[in-house]
DNA sequence: TTGTATGCGTTATCAT
DNA sequence: ATGATAACGCATACAA
């Protein structure tokens, strides 16, 4: 490998003219720049962010941490999240934690060890121990689509509570009042309880009581959606209308009602969460509770390497489509 | 920051024992171990992989570059990516190229400076000048779901003509003789040009002949194959089946048959590309031509990492569900 | 404007 | 079994 040390002797400078020079610094003239450049030019030489790295303490290099990678949620972020990096220098190396706590430690210790410049950790609750240990590390985090109860981590997310409750008084002022609910993970604190919540919360401002066999858990993800809508259709028959804790979930409960030859929204409306590219994809075409997911992960990347540290809640919306039926 | 230096003088040893240490090497008392082990833990020591890598000049790190974060596609092989990674010890940096030639250099510059051990090219044509820097680099490559005609990269994929053949010839067999296609990119000379061909030679061998009007041009996502569906649903009305070159595009002809009010399957077939979770999810579930997707970004990683540089053509099949009809 | 010298945290070679 | 020390490639404080 070529180093500056080359580039000094074949341009008969000093190494530390080379290291202005590359760095765009001054104090050196016209001459002895090009004459440098051109020795970089001819020795095809390639400056080595190892070696930069272990002097400046940075690597340049930023990870996503998030518990699978595969869902379009993921993706989008992630996509958000890369543009920009790029921009600003960053490279974004991926961190899929399975919602394994071994493997979260694992990566939490090697990211560690790569010196990286910040982490940005999405989806999953934040337990104390991650928090103990990336507060050691001394690297900013930043969390997405989640938060931290204890220690203050900042975070940029919409407000899951709220949301769900616009998207079931959606389905309510729709004419529905058997409204079946496809929920996320049951402990989840985070995408899980508060979206059940808001749900509650929209029925009982109709003077709805909340019937647990209208009611069915799954994982966020699309088997788990066919599955749950498959138990709420048995346990709840009569259920005209189901609010889905993310859109491929509500894809699972069309692909649950098309087996069953019910027809939606003629017979069963769907109103999804997240509005992914799925939402758009399906049919009939979804409406759904819109976060802005590359707005997140531009906004994340923002909060990580801003001064002082701040939350931001982003908007929701529903985006209206045509798998909810007005009824009456 | 703390350094084995650190840890040294607490245990009171020479750096170089410690090292051993960390190392799992050999060369020092029990006793020593201990002590050291213990002034690791009471200092929080961690390595500094920037430092490791300056002198091993490795980085355990590799790179996927590809055109597309954000489609099922690259997403489920990244997953297979990373999973695979994470067991052996490298963490896997993403770059979004966009097929943007200015991006693909910058970041395989970057690349060079960060020395990763490996990269892996997904899905665009590999250019000579891509290829030149790679070499040049020093750095193993290898591409997925594409090829290269000069210098031979090893690479992993399927046979594109052929799967296209297949699936073509599957319409065929099911009665069909107004085959429409859906392609995608059309100068991609990847999984652009030989699936068109593999569409031409089945309908060859059945003694049609291929119309112009039959054939719409995309890019392989969802928003191109609906405007795709709806000029060859304009140019060529007649046509029963339609064979998409990418999953994402057989849901958008899904979508534009629907918009028409034209029922899939009964008054259109269509038969995808890729058998991602998109198929799975589709109304009706799409019939789909299967890449072994996330064992490409397995053996991808193999590849990298082996011995003598080797490519492999995985084997494709056809996933029958229920977005085609048999005629007659 | 330019050069010298030191340190960044590790590993590895050579002694002891 | 253990230690001293020279790389690794670069940035930078200090001199000149």
């Amino acid at each position: 490998m070529v180093t500056i040390k080359n580039v000094a002797e074949k341009a008969k400078v000093s190494t530390a003219t080379v290291s202005r020079i590359i760095n765009g610094q001054d104090g050196y003239s016209e001459k002895t720049m090009k004459r440098v450049l051109k020795a970089i030019e001819e020795l095809g030489y390639t400056r080595n962010a190892l070696a930069r790295g272990l002097v400046s303490s940075k690597s340049n290099t930023i990870a996503v941490l998030l518990p699978s990678v595969t869902s379009r949620f993921a993706s989008e972020l992630l996509g958000g999240i890369e543009t920009d990096a790029q921009r600003i220098g960053q490279s974004v190396i991926i961190c899929n934690t399975d919602f394994n706590g071994r493997r979260t430690a694992d990566y939490l210790k090697m990211l560690a060890e790569k010196r990286v410049d910040g982490i940005i950790f999405v989806s999953e609750w934040l337990k104390e121990e991650y928090e103990r240990t990336v507060e050691r590390m001394n690297v900013p985090m930043v969390l997405v689509a989640t938060f931290t109860s204890s220690y203050p981590v900042p975070y940029v997310r919409i407000d899951d509570e709220i949301a769900s409750f616009n998207a079931t008084e959606y389905l309510l002022k729709a004419g529905h009042r058997k409204i079946g609910m496809l929920a996320g993970t049951r402990e989840d604190p985070v995408a899980g309880r508060p979206r059940v919540n808001g749900y509650f919360r929209a029925l009982k401002k109709y003077g709805i009581e909340p019937e647990d066999r209208r009611i069915a858990f799954g994982d966020f993800h699309y088997h788990s959606g066919v599955r749950a809508a498959e138990t709420l259709l048995d346990s709840a028959p009569d259920t005209t209308a189901v609010f889905a804790a993310s859109d491929e979930m509500a894809l699972g409960c069309i692909t649950a009602a098309h087996r069953r030859g019910i027809a939606v929204p003629d017979a069963l409306s769907v109103i999804g969460f997240d509005d992914t590219l799925d939402a758009e994809m399906a049919i009939p075409p979804l409406t759904t509770v819109k976060q802005p997911i590359r707005e997140m992960g531009k906004t994340a990347l923002e909060l990580l390497f801003s001064e002082k540290p701040r939350s931001i809640i982003l908007p929701h919306s529903i985006v209206e489509r045509e798998s909810v039926r007005r009824l009456k």
